[in-house]
DNA sequence: ACCCGAGGGACCAATTATGTCCCACTAGTT
DNA sequence: AACTAGTGGGACATAATTGGTCCCTCGGGT
């Protein structure tokens, strides 16, 4: 491929010549992408957004204005047609100079996936990061969804903001979403069975859902479980084609599943660092504590064909490594932030 | 050429996200260009070359320096090989960003050219981009050059500099090299005689020598003439196969030609601009002022069949421009700055 | 009508860039 | 061998640019 050798060489001179080249490109980049995905935006909520000071996001925008790329109404700041085309383009470069693609491979390799995917940043530092990575996984999901198929999908934020970001595909999946699990914590919109809906609804399929809640003891499950309606929906669960699912840190989980304090405790102890599908595990991969749980279980996770992990920030990192470590998952979408720890 | 399409299409995007990044790629290809025509050369002489802050050009030393592109000794600076490779590629971009292939068609369909070759940069604010001139002027006599020829050369700054930038050619040219015209001024290294006898050493070719001035009254002249030697030389002037010359303005070829103060006035007054071959011209190339001279007459050159005009800084654009008017030549090697003012 | 968030204006402090000069060392010349 | 010129690196002060912070008027949404 004689074209691609010479895109990077010339990358290659220009990062040798100005060897801040990166960071130029990469600023210009999270303010294009973030108002991109937050348009229409104001300068102040922006510089919150990028953890960045006002003055700042001020420069930068006015420049990327002058060129077109960016334009202001009174609501705020939209990126016109040029700005959203050189971003996609801009990524791509980005993605070269940084060796993502790479970083995939390598990943892919050592944790033994299918496939990963990487997007530019760190969610810590930039909530627009997680943006990308929700549409990222979008996207694979239309590749992957084929009619007929059986879609699980578990709760939280990041989930919530795939199905937030599904446009309506271009062609109607006719599949079958289901939520993952049960009712966990408080917040409507971040609820697998909220989101499982969401997604039918832009996927063009339909939904069914699961009325218990994640967290509750044996005893209690088992009469629920003779209800035919619940059963239906779990053996449809246990059954799906394609699991789509967040991964927490033990620390955030713990609090969403409410837990008494001597679990708490005993979570702390065993230094867990993650949890998935009820089961918290250490930095090895180790599970260290187990919660019953009415959805999926982790030993479900080998008889669903394609399983989709999604989660991005450093601070997630040590707990998608371990998650790595302990599931046979297929397909990783994750940022940079974690790519490189994953890397170390 | 789709290989052609994406580099352009990746400088594109780049300037329209780096709006200077024209600026920054031309200061440290300025840079490198200077320490590699001048090596090995300490920083102050350099800002000196350069017309640019010690402190400046310090900086940007050291971050070649930290790149690998440039080395100290004591002696002082000196491009490592990395650094001339990496010259010649930015040398390639920067031009590509520049349009300079464009301008290169532009100058020779619109002043009916076979062939323009621009560099970099306005040899009024830098030497070296007069260095990168007489190099390019040296490789277009490589190419042009058969065995058997005659290459008329005159004297002049730039053409000193063209012998002095002529490596010894890989190939040996059998040529003859002979000076376009007599002595001129005091300057020994400058006199066509030089330049020749020091360009058939590099060419490994031969040479003849002109022993008369170039200011010469037509009554001293006429029995000068008569010499079977003198007449020799001069039937092979007249015969040459190639010429290359530089071109000057009214101003410093007055000079050099010690001109009476009642010449000089008149070549002021009617608004000369430059002087070739002893012909002053205004700047819409109309002859305003002859003086004798034994060498080349302007109506030669229809006789020759490459000429070469090899001229270079802003200062000269005038000139050069109005020559372009008055003679038929083939190839001009210039600089940017003459090149842009020959463009609007 | 009211409120909130928008962009543009403005001022000041902090940081970076640039100018200038000094010193010890080395290489070249006499 | 002695001397000189030029070198790179150090250092400090000044100038310019960057970034932070806050204010004001306007427009859109409720």
């Amino acid at each position: 491929m004689p074209e691609k050798n010479s895109v990077e060489m010339l990358l290659e001179l220009l990062q040798l010549v100005l060897p801040n080249l990166e960071e130029l490109l990469d600023e210009r980049y999270r303010v294009l992408r973030a108002i991109y995905f937050l348009q229409p935006i104001g300068r102040r909520a922006l510089s919150d957004y990028l953890l960045t000071g006002e003055r700042t996001v001020r420069n930068l925008v006015e420049e990327l204005k002058q060129q077109g790329l960016l334009q202001t109404t009174p609501l705020g700041l939209i990126t016109t047609k040029k700005g959203s085309d050189t971003l996609w383009l801009l990524k791509e470069y980005i993605e070269k100079i940084k060796g993502i693609e790479n970083l995939e491979k390598l990943i892919a390799q050592r944790y033994n996936l299918k496939r990963t995917i990487i997007v530019s940043g760190d969610a810590d530092k930039d909530l627009t990061a997680k943006k990308e990575m929700s549409a990222a996984a979008a996207r694979v999901l239309e590749q992957e969804l084929k009619n007929g198929m059986i879609l699980a999908v578990s709760g939280g934020t990041t989930m919530a903001m795939v199905a937030d970001s599904m446009d309506t595909f271009s062609e109607p999946k006719v599949v079958t979403v289901v939520p993952a699990r049960g009712g966990l914590g408080e917040d409507v919109e971040k609820q697998a069975n909220t989101v499982a809906a969401k997604m039918a609804k832009s996927l063009g399929g339909s939904y069914r859902l699961l009325h218990i809640p994640d967290v509750l003891e044996e005893e209690l499950l088992k009469p629920l479980l003779t209800s035919s309606y619940i059963n239906e929906v779990i053996d449809k669960i246990k059954h799906a084609d394609i699991l789509l699912h967040g991964i927490g840190t033990a620390e955030e989980m713990a609090g969403r599943r409410s837990l008494q304090p001597i679990f708490l405790k005993k979570i702390q102890d065993s230094k867990a660092v993650g949890e998935a599908f009820g089961y918290y595990f250490d930095a090895e991969g180790r599970i260290v504590h187990t919660t019953p749980s009415a959805g999926l279980r982790l030993e479900d996770l080998r008889n669903i064909a394609i399983s989709i992990a999604v989660g991005g920030g450093v601070s997630k990192a040590e707990a998608i490594k371990a998650f790595l470590k302990l599931a046979p998952i297929d397909i990783l979408v994750t940022d940079e932030g974690v790519a490189r720890k994953l890397a170390e």
